[in-house]
DNA sequence: TTGTATGCGTTATCAT
DNA sequence: ATGATAACGCATACAA
């Protein structure tokens, strides 16, 4: 117990006169110690309020204690989301969690993240769309040798490293719920493309179409870019049409409040002349008057059994689950269509 | 080079016909290295694509080249807006950003942050509101031996461990817009008790009203909780006075949100019947109709100082800006009150 | 079941 | 200005 004031293995091992590969042995529960012994160490463990040094322990495992998340910042509620789920599992380990958001526009990204990896060298990474559909990334975490989990709406990878949404599922059944309420003509407003998600939402609107034995027009699909701006220049193409649509999905709330606004400034009364329903289920859609029927998914659901996987033994990580059911929240944004 | 792939310092030394030392002494821009030398050393370095391992270093130096942002999380997007002005100065260092949030009702919140510090041995700290405001969590840090920095409302430390908005001047120049537009019973959505910012968002709407000369009517003061539902009970009591505000400043967006949202359901109408102002101009601020007049302060910028101090030598850290202004975000929630 | 010697990659001390 | 050697605190291989 030197300068630093801080108790070693050192000090452990003199006062509980054993040697320091005993206390390793027992901070590391190895089953190769003696109970007497083990209990012995444990005394002096608590009673000095020895903490095991993460640096020395990373020097010696090449290997850190620490969660990397990584993502191209697609949208701020997921991110954060993630954080709460991911350091809800992590307090109290002696995991602590590292960000590293990076540019999916650089043409050095997977550079970027292969320099941050051999560096810190994390125990897990969780990788988050849309970056987390890079397959070449996800070989570079298992090169590396750092367990990794990707997230994103479709199954991407084996369960030991994937949690997955259903969006297509979800979306199909939030179609049909506007069907069911007497909606034929429903457009739908994509998100870029490029994007998983979007694909998968699409295809839930094109399930939920043909199902119903509604053909499938490409005029009423209008591509968005997950934003505000983009939602309310999809809006209008939209409203152009004629007959005018009477419901339309937009694949994120933001484009589905940008829809709202349009409607607005068109005089349409939301949801008598015009049914919306989003997706995130984002502060924002409960907020909005109309109220917001959008679709929530357990983001944070997901990154505790995300967490799990990263940080659990295999056995555990291979049984949490992979597969997370989004659900329709009913606010008030549909009703039937006028006649 | 063996197992691992990567180079050590030992490679560069060898391949340079130096001691580690020098090489040391090179990565560490020590003066006591001559030219010719430095030279060399840095070709080879170049050649190898060696870079210093962090664990390695960390042990060595009793201190790890992270910096850790600890909140108790007010508001999710302040730390977002943080964590990406953070990441902005970052990027590019050999620094790594790390999340520690933490829960200001747990009574061990102090033994959790120091346990925290003294195992993860931070290069510096970010500290945010309302923690930040914590005198002795600021001791901690100092004792611990790393550098912090405090976000905040209000002046709480010297300028090196500082960056502040000016909350109370801009919200009496809130009011003060009110009053010019002719409003005169303007009341107020308070913040939470014991928080800085809401103290001092209250002073600056004490300070319009006195030095227009309006009395200051304590039943125009509700308190709220900075959250949505309390601002709407905040509101109903506001709307129930008699005469009725024609003006409510909310201490933030959210309850602002709130109060819009009574105001319909009384059937006010925003700005006509009632003008509202909020603070925070969070994304929602501009997607709600009307949109929120409201305060913007800049997160990012002031992050990216904070940055600066923990990261740069100590003349730029104090040379830094500490202060910083927050404007009003002019848009369609205030108009002249009805006569 | 426990201990000894050594390695991990860097920085610090103290020579020279 | 440079180098040899010893920390830093823990884990691993191999003995005992």
């Amino acid at each position: 117990m030197k300068k630093t004031g801080q108790p070693t293995i050192n000090d452990v091992a003199r006062l509980s006169q054993v040697s320091k590969k005993t206390v390793s042995r027992v901070i590391n529960r190895s089953p190769l110690v003696i109970e007497e012994t083990r209990q012995r160490v444990e005394e002096v463990i608590a009673e000095l309020g020895y903490i095991p040094n993460p640096q020395a322990r990373a020097l010696a495992l090449r290997r850190n204690f620490l969660i990397a998340l990584i993502h191209d910042n697609p949208n701020g509620q997921m991110v954060l989301g993630v954080q709460q789920g991911l350091l809800e599992m992590l307090r109290g380990t002696e995991f602590e969690l590292l960000l590293h958001p990076v540019d999916r526009g650089m043409p050095d990204m997977q550079e970027d993240i292969r320099n941050f990896l051999e560096r810190q060298r994390p125990y897990g990474v969780m990788l988050l769309p849309p970056i987390s559909e890079n397959d070449a990334l996800a070989a570079l975490c298992a090169s590396i040798g750092c367990r990794y989990v990707r997230m994103g709406s479709a199954t991407l990878d084996v369960p030991e490293h994937m949690v997955a949404s259903n969006d297509r599922d979800v979306v199909r059944g939030a179609i049909e719920y506007l069907i069911a309420a007497g909606h034929r003509r429903i457009c739908m407003i994509a998100g870029p493309a490029g994007f998983r998600s979007a694909h998968e939402r699409q295809l839930g609107y094109e399930d939920a179409l043909t199902a119903a034995g509604i053909a499938i027009d490409r005029a009423w699909i209008a591509q968005g870019d997950y934003r505000f701006e983009g939602g309310k220049r999809a809006a209008e193409r939209l409203l152009d049409l004629a007959p005018r649509p009477t419901a339309i999905f937009a694949s994120n709330d933001e484009m589905a409040i940008g829809t709202m606004h349009i409607a607005d400034q068109r005089g349409l009364e939301v949801p008598a002349d015009l049914s919306i329903i989003g997706f995130d289920d984002t502060p924002i859609a409960s907020h909005v008057w109309p109220s917001l029927t959008t679709v929530r998914w357990p983001i944070a659901a997901m990154a505790r059994a995300a967490a799990l996987k990263l940080i659990g033994d295999e056995e555990e990580a291979a049984k949490e689950a992979a597969f997370f059911s989004s659900t329709l929240i009913r606010r008030s944004s549909v009703a039937p269509p006028a006649t």
